[in-house]
DNA sequence: AATGAATGAGTCTTCATTCAT
DNA sequence: AATGAATGAAGACTCATTCAT
């Protein structure tokens, strides 16, 4: 993931790949027997990595749910996740999940799971509130949004800040109740 | 473009690329110089492409301009524009955007002129309603929604319908005056 | 010619050779058929300006023949001639000498009159002096010294200075006759 | 260095080096990175190989210098050394040696060692004979006679024979004292 | 006669993968 | 289990030559 952060998916070649990890060329092969296998192992770490950082937050019974969907976005656009290099990352894996059985799967359970927990928070609050709401649209729209401000951040950092992203997503899940 | 879509941006090679236009492999070189030249040029192409098609709706004068929004919508999520091969050139440049400082200048220029149009048309409803909006912050969310349902989708058109897509983007609109 | 010395002689291509000339692409081919007959019709003229500038100075009857090649010693290391992009032609094409036969029977004659005239000269001095000298091999060692400084000249111009070089042949003209 | 003595500098490519050498095309860049550099360490081993073969020969402290310098010059006119393609191989590098600046600096090198040397045996012969001598101008002289006659029998072995070589530097040798 | 767009063979280089150690 | 030298297919690019205009 450092390597394709710093070169690009096209630029990450095993040999970049050894360097960085400082390891040797060999052990690749012998690990993973494939570069596609340890694209897919790299892929499936970075989704679990943002899986804990993110989504299980939603899962937090004792919350207030609203609570909960705004201190997720705060995570997603917070110096931690919402990094050039970082986001750079999810964009080479985007451009290549197209191409690969594997990574295609992964990608489906991902957004599936991600968008399941966003549609029962809101489910949540619309409950709390006694007010009905098309959660699954919203879970939809929660998440599409989310990309692609990470996708357009990423390309170009200038047209808009962190804050104004942030407040984008805030926004509409304010205006999902309104 | 054929081929990004074929064969994802790094499989567009010039020979495969060749082979899909039915033109001698030393063409491309006589041409463009640079296989970086010739993505520079298909990237610029695509820009403009999609800029007739879309954004020109926003500038009719004569017309109701919630209603030119909407119409936008709906081309980006129309038979013509979303489809997952047409979809996979985008996020195919979108994964070397990053990369390549031509690029990168191009996309820039493609976004502020698109994010200014969005912003143009909202002050335009904002007006006609009495009722003023953050236009700015609804033209940064209703284009990332859009690209994030055109990513999403492409990479798994099982997770919603171009109805549902389509809809969210007419919910953005809706909800920014509610 | 200009281009061999710009670019060496690999760098001299046909495209590089008419930019320089400032003629259009198909013209080289329209006149010179290929790019060997060109080569070798470059190199003709080469060694017909040299021989115009040096080798007549030893046929002038009414002088005196040591001066004669003292003369053309002169010449060869003076400003016009030991210049080291004008030897760069040279050694350029004594790189391809070996393997086209035209150059090579081109190169034979060049050598062949050459170093007949340096002997016949040296022939006029010892007859003049009375003094009997292996002129052949006071020609062959002439001819050769002056290609060796051309040479290490052009390849290292610190190693010495073209006055070395001009004193140096001087010094074997003298000793020949020591 | 056979793959440049059998096609020449320009036709000296990876692909006939690699078939020459019996080894697979990957392996040179493996090794050296790049041809420059093969072409370089080549270059190298060329100089030391001469060195080794020549140039020790007047180290030795305990001969008599003028028999050091001929025996020298008989290394360079023998068999081993005086064949068209071990000498093509040395025009080949002259040709770039202009043109790379490790080339350059490696000649340059190999040159001053080679003066230096000569210069050192002339002056030997000097002080033993009482005779004082312009030794750099003798080194310089016949440095470049002798590359001056590997040079044009390279380039054309009817126009002397070896013998004649030989002995025009053996010549040049006497009549440094004469 | 002159042009330059078009060709495709050939160049160097990169890279995932293999395999003896 | 781990290494890294070796492989060769595939990549972008160069260039002499051809040919319709």
């Amino acid at each position: 993931m450092r390597s394709i952060a710093k070169y690009g998916y096209a630029g990450a070649t095993i040999g970049r790949i050894c360097a960085e990890a400082q390891v040797s060329r060999g052990l690749i092969n012998h690990h993973f027997g494939t570069k596609e296998e340890l694209i897919r192992q790299a892929y499936r770490d970075l989704c679990e990595e943002w899986t804990l950082q993110t989504r299980d937050l939603l899962l937090e019974a004792d919350r207030d749910p609203e609570e909960k969907l705004r201190a997720m976005v705060r995570v997603n656009f917070g110096p931690g996740v919402f990094k050039q290099d970082h986001l750079g990352i999810w964009i080479g894996f985007w451009s290549v999940i197209g191409k690969s059985a594997g990574l295609k799967k992964l990608n489906r359970e991902l957004y599936k799971q991600d968008r399941d927990a966003y549609q029962r928070t809101f489910d949540e609050i619309a409950r709390k509130r006694g007010k009905p709401v098309d959660s699954r649209r919203a879970a939809i729209s929660l998440s599409a949004l989310m990309d692609g401000l990470w996708l357009q951040w990423c390309l170009d950092p200038e047209g808009f800040t962190p804050k104004d992203a942030e407040a984008a997503c805030m926004d509409l899940v304010t205006r999902v109740f309104a």
